[in-house]
DNA sequence: CCAATTAGTTATACTTTTGTAACCATTATT
DNA sequence: AATAATGGTTACAAAAGTATAACTAATTGG
């Protein structure tokens, strides 16, 4: 195994995290009613179909608790919705309405305007240099990383 | 202009952030006393060398008060410190000090643990490919999000 | 059947982030 | 010289994330 790729794929992760952050996440906070933990959690829904509380609780690396108030406030704007499990009376399955679909989407698509105008900013080939690898990155990531 | 690729990206990106947020942020904050804007704030210094206190503000969209916070916690633990402009004396530039330097790499070393044990399940191919997309997407995104 | 485990909530406390307004010192503008 | 603009700090408030303990309800394992 070479270990100097894993190296360098790290620092290169490490370095564009704080990137996506800054563009992103600041965004998704300032535009819209959303907390970053409630995107979280919708995407985690959006990727798995249902989950129970502690499956999410898994996905994002949250505490419990957390979960119980970021779902309550999700429920409160109507954007999932609470399903008790038929095999274990315990679990209490969440997932997501059309109205919380919708507006995820939405959501996603007007946290990245900012993004997008800076993409616009690229050339034609290096457009098509960052949406392969882009894709790769996504795609590869997913399959170590996203876990339920 | 090819919008379809640019909205493509975007969620490409959008859907790489949590990832990284989870497998890079979480392990940082547990696994270490430093907070994630004073990594933020270090990485920025790493990268463009000497900031003044707003430059800082201005590399991570935050306001100015947050950064004189996190400033005055790095300086606590010796991780920067404070130097006057000798042209304007209202400026405060803030630079690493050696054992900030040190420190900033070996948190990033210890926060990257989990994702390269992860990394390292991949096979030959898919590392090859994300060596190389992972680097792609770093120095295009470093280009355009990356202003002070 | 009883003890141990699991799922989820409630309660609590603390830290970090985010935002704003007010303030001082310095520089730029006119 | 007076005013405006800039750089930075202080003070304050509110929202979000993080973590733990205690608790109820339900399931599992002996």
């Amino acid at each position: 195994m070479d270990k100097s790729k894993v190296d360098l794929i790290a620092e290169n992760l490490i370095t564009i995290h704080p990137l996506l952050y800054k563009s992103i996440l600041k965004p998704m906070r300032t535009q819209n009613s959303i907390t970053p933990g409630g995107m979280f959690v919708m995407g985690s829904l959006k990727r798995h179909g249902v989950l129970s509380m502690s499956d999410i609780g898994k996905c994002l690396s949250m505490p419990k608790p957390h979960v119980t108030g970021i779902v309550d406030r999700l429920i409160e704007v109507g954007y999932v919705e609470r399903q008790n499990d038929p095999d274990d009376r315990r679990v209490i399955n969440i997932s997501m309405t059309d109205k919380g679909l919708t507006n995820f989407e939405s959501i996603k698509k007007s946290a990245s305007k900012t993004l997008k105008s800076k993409l616009l900013l690229l050339g034609d080939a290096e457009l098509d240099t960052l949406t392969v690898a882009s894709q790769q990155v996504r795609e590869i990531l997913l399959t170590i990383l996203s876990k339920k």
